[in-house]
DNA sequence: GTGAAAGCGCTAACAG
DNA sequence: CTGTTAGCGCTTTCAC
């Protein structure tokens, strides 16, 4: 059985005050013979303090949730990496949660995590209705989205990327190079991101001065599978395309697989750029350009919004957008 | 303010008994219409029930501590998601603790999550010596490790791959093809999985009656950047090799990237497998031959024999070796 | 320097 | 069918 505060106290000889004060450090009323009497004991009989019965009091439990669509998806070990270590520096425990962008996965979290008494809740998500359900009023706690915003949700903050900037850059890019026919291979065009990176596309063209053609656009989903298969169906249609630029990595690691097999050369016939800036974009070949996203410290600058928000709730805190940077490597010329 | 148990039971005019056995769903003897008017009162005030204070009188959090090394590395994601789902299906949460195999950080890990009373831990350390420290007697819960063994740590249960037979199947694979002088660019040999991927490799070269030669065997790390060099060292060095073992992927990747700069075919002028199959051997071109481990059923295998473990104490449990599977592509004839 | 007492929000007998 | 009671292990005044 584990040992309690309270057997400690007996063994010392004081009362379980004394050897709460010791165990937290509030003991500079506590002679230095108790003091090393009361440590000595601990070590001895291997005490563990229960800290949720600490936690019924303070109302703090020091374990906040990230909720993310899928820890597999090589955008979020990053993104959680960086939210667990200035967690952890703070001195707070992350819950981990794989919600598949499935709405009741999100809400059943959401109840769970707050059940559980997490001190606050970092959350990417797919565009959750928040106000459809009853979950919108159900926040009684901090919450930072991170990447996406919910729609209608009054979070007390917000981080995102610049992604009509960094789509800009990456695009203009291309234009400078004197193409005219920049086919945009899309993630799913419903999503904030997805979007924005599309607005930027168009926002280069224009500044370009060259025409804006819907049909180098196609709507896709962020993987490998779609921009294969986008690719070849580009092809397929006859489609004159001079350059591509692509709505992630993923995405532009399947196209670049598909011109391989058409014996299209990358980056001699066809340049291409992604959007994240993810660890297999270093490693295929040709090297990806791309547009880095700041993942790990969008974690990290989640993490230390939610927890200042944690320790003083009133705070306003400031969205935070971070900026992204474009990446040449060999497939661009 | 958070509403409590106490005042739902007041505006129900009911025994805050009567509110937990419905909340708990322990209500075979409520009235029908008690039962709904403290649901209504639930929704409508929002009553989140606070699973830390029954924790207290149960002990049970129903919380599992999953500490990695990092979950930055491509091995991790897919180990933590099977983890997680097992947990999530049995109505556990899993808190992520990244040790970055610093036995400090794994130390201190061990008793925040003890402190904060998760049922139990799934660890995968770099072997960590608990006996040095204090550490080993600490475990008060539940410990099953995936992986890596812990030395002397006489855990519950441990999850393992057979690493000797999925080494000595794809080495059997090159030997197969006639290949003699097959270089083996290893991980760490103090780590376990590594050594024993060794011992496969030279198993296999007996069976087939090859002489084992020390010299083919370079050690380094589970990086890109390893197998890069690693490469390159053996080629400066004029070693002569027909076809190579890589300690995982990663290495496999590196050396691929080195003999493609070299203007050595893979394939056609030197055969290559990796280790694992993470996710981006079916990106890279060619698609790299490999042994597949299963990492996600190792995550969720662990989950389950931990929660097993909690819900039973004394049950004894069976130590799982999973299987591996050669699964050949590109990157071998 | 130290301790007594009140209580955090809840569950688990047991009584009625 | 429902309520009373006695804590779970700890923190926090406040008194001595």
């Amino acid at each position: 059985m584990k040992i309690t505060i309270k057997e400690i106290a007996k063994l010392a000889d004081v009362s379980i005050a004394t050897v709460s004060k010791v165990v937290n450090h509030k003991d500079q009323n506590i002679s230095e013979e108790t003091r090393q009497r009361i440590w000595e004991l601990i070590e001895e009989h291997h005490y563990v303090p229960n800290r949720i019965a600490s936690s019924m009091i303070t109302k703090k439990t020091h374990s906040i949730g990230l909720i993310i669509p899928d820890i597999t998806n090589p955008f979020f070990p990053e993104v959680a990496r960086g939210v667990e270590d200035y967690a952890n520096a703070a001195g707070y425990h992350v819950v981990l949660c794989n919600s598949d962008n499935n709405p009741d996965k999100e809400i059943s979290y959401i109840a769970m995590l707050q059940e559980k008494m997490v001190d606050g809740i970092i959350f990417t998500s797919s565009g959750l209705r928040m106000h459809d359900s009853k979950g919108l009023l159900k926040f009684q706690i901090p919450v930072i989205t991170v990447d996406r915003d919910i729609d209608n949700l009054k979070t007390q903050g917000k981080i995102t990327v610049d992604n009509v900037n960094g789509a800009y850059n990456g695009v203009s890019l291309l234009l400078s190079k004197g193409h005219k026919r920049i086919l945009h291979l899309s993630g799913p065009l419903s999503s904030k991101p997805a979007e924005d990176r599309r607005i930027g596309y168009q926002m280069a063209l224009q500044e370009y001065g060259v025409p804006y053609d819907e049909h180098l656009v196609y709507e896709g989903s962020y993987t490998t599978e779609w921009g294969y298969s986008g690719l070849k169906m580009a092809v397929e249609k006859q489609l004159a395309f001079d350059s591509i630029f692509c709505g992630n990595d993923l995405i532009a690691i399947g196209a670049m697989k598909a011109l391989h097999e058409l014996g299209i050369k990358v980056p001699e016939d066809v340049e291409i750029v992604g959007f994240d800036d993810i660890y297999i974009a270093t490693i295929v070949t040709p090297n990806l350009t791309t547009i880095r996203q700041p993942n790990y410290l969008m974690g990290y600058k989640a993490a230390e919004m939610l927890i200042e928000l944690i320790k003083h709730p009133t705070k306003q805190i400031e969205d935070v957008v971070l900026k992204t940077e474009l990446i040449i490597r060999e497939s661009t010329k």
